[in-house]
DNA sequence: TTCCCGCCATACAAAAATGTATGACGAGCG
DNA sequence: CGCTCGTCATACATTTTTGTATGGCGGGAA
């Protein structure tokens, strides 16, 4: 595989036909549909679905995407270093979470801090794409995955129980069988969560009712008698309409981590966010 | 840069010298020199000092080697996912709308759809990017900003009111004025929305506490005591902590719409799940 | 139904990249 | 000191890649 290639796939990916690739990257439509045929053949996939319209992303496609993207991060975090470029932020601190975690858990404590530091505006984000520190995308990012880039400065935070959660009233489900009830679990993307992996296993019989990528979705789902879900114990414990099951075993708990640049460690403001962040979640 | 001349990098700095790399990479002496300058040249950095005995790299260039090494580490895994795919989805719809949306309003309706369409899988992706049905990445997408493209078939599902709303107890501002109260609102991004900019013109000497993309935050900010929010009503009259506030003029609702690729209308499932989406939300 | 537009794929020409041959240089050995 | 070897850099030939022109196809509009 030509790395070169990727760059031309991402191009393609994003602005959808050849010729738009092309104009973006300065070749031709002709170039882009070689070079694509290339990296397909070279990967043995196909990549794209050819449409009258453009193209369109199978879900290799969307596979090699995220590989292809995290690439180019890197790619960034190169020349970026290399230029010795450096940004400056006024008065505001951008964050970056998971939409439960956000909600439920750094809500009250951006309210906290509000009150100590009046003069800081925090913006926070949970859109799921926002997370990448090398972008400046985000000052601060919270997520389950522990970060490996020697450039950002990252802890572990805090150990997050899960449980399985049934809508009250229900009858709870057999461990090890699960038949005739239904689940609700992560969407395809995310279905190798070691916690969708466990309800898999403990519940191996169960048919899918739904998958979403948003733990609030899923409670919600579960409320409504959709299915049974795993859910982290603070989303699923503040609602009134679930109970937490016991099967024999709990599913796996996840760590959560929090990750800035290593630029940023100076930032007074972050620093204090941070401060007590730790203070109120980790202790 | 082209990403390909750090394939090339990555050779002489593990090799040593240009002839090593050129017999590791199937190259010549000649093209791993050129290749390496050109780099040099993009990057406007020196990557190795030449010696008699080879290259040596650079503080510089062992920075880049760095970076290369994880660029590598990307694309082997690249490969790696690639050449042990699988694909194939069946009986799978995608949705996409916002969080708040998903949770309040999509949820009960496909917890329903889910009992009278037990085989059908829905995967619902409240991430905001993942709305562009030409690309099928949803199969069905909620939002509130009206669908222009012609190959899209999509139909205005429902209006919904806004309120301001403030943590129960607390003393409500003064419209006109709101000194001395802090709000929420959206980021920076979605500043222009009309609710915010209602918000603004309604309380426009309040502070800005926190901003958010996500409404559960912000109404989580709110009964938090964070500030006052606006907030859809059927997101902050489902929480008890919260109060809507009247301060002589409402804020503006918004309409909501609901959008399919043309080519899917005859897909049954499809059909089913928007039949009991109107059913439930348009009535 | 016909025409036009925008898309991708292909054939051939032009440009760019690579290979071959060779020169310059430095280090080690006799 | 002179010779040999291994290195990198350069000039020119060859190969590969890219650009240009164009054909085929599908969809939308008249």
């Amino acid at each position: 595989m030509d790395w070169s290639d990727l760059r031309i796939f991402l191009a393609i990916a994003r602005e959808g036909t050849l010729g738009a690739a092309a104009r973006k990257i300065g070749q031709t439509q002709p170039t882009m549909g070689r070079r694509l045929r290339a990296l397909e053949t070279s990967l043995g996939q196909t990549l794209f679905q050819r449409t009258a319209d453009g193209l369109v992303l199978t879900d290799e496609g969307a596979a090699v995407l995220r590989h292809a993207e995290r690439i180019e991060d890197e790619a960034l975090a190169l020349e970026r270093h290399v230029s010795g470029a450096e940004t400056q932020l006024d008065g505001l601190l951008r964050l970056s979470s998971s939409d439960w975690f956000g909600t439920v858990m750094l809500s009250p404590v951006i309210a906290a801090f509000g009150k100590r530091h009046p003069k800081v505006t925090v913006e926070l984000l949970t859109d799921a794409r926002l997370y990448r520190l090398p972008r400046r995308e985000a000052d601060l990012v919270f997520r389950i995955k522990p970060f490996s880039e020697p450039e950002v400065i990252s802890r572990k935070l805090l150990h997050i129980p899960y449980a399985l959660y049934g809508k009250k009233g229900s009858k709870p489900p057999r461990a090890g069988d699960g038949g005739a009830v239904r689940v609700v679990t992560m969407n395809a993307e995310f279905a190798d969560m070691p916690d969708a992996v466990w309800l898999k296993r403990a519940l191996p019989n169960a048919a899918i009712a739904s998958r979403s990528n948003n733990r609030q979705v899923q409670a919600e789902l579960c409320a409504s008698g959709d299915g049974f879900a795993v859910l982290p114990r603070p989303l699923g414990d503040r609602d009134r309409r679930l109970v937490a099951l016991d099967v024999g075993t709990a599913p796996p708990g996840r760590d959560t981590y929090v990750g800035y640049h290593r630029d940023l460690r100076r930032l007074a403001r972050l620093r204090a966010l941070l401060d007590i962040v730790i203070e109120r979640l980790a202790g």
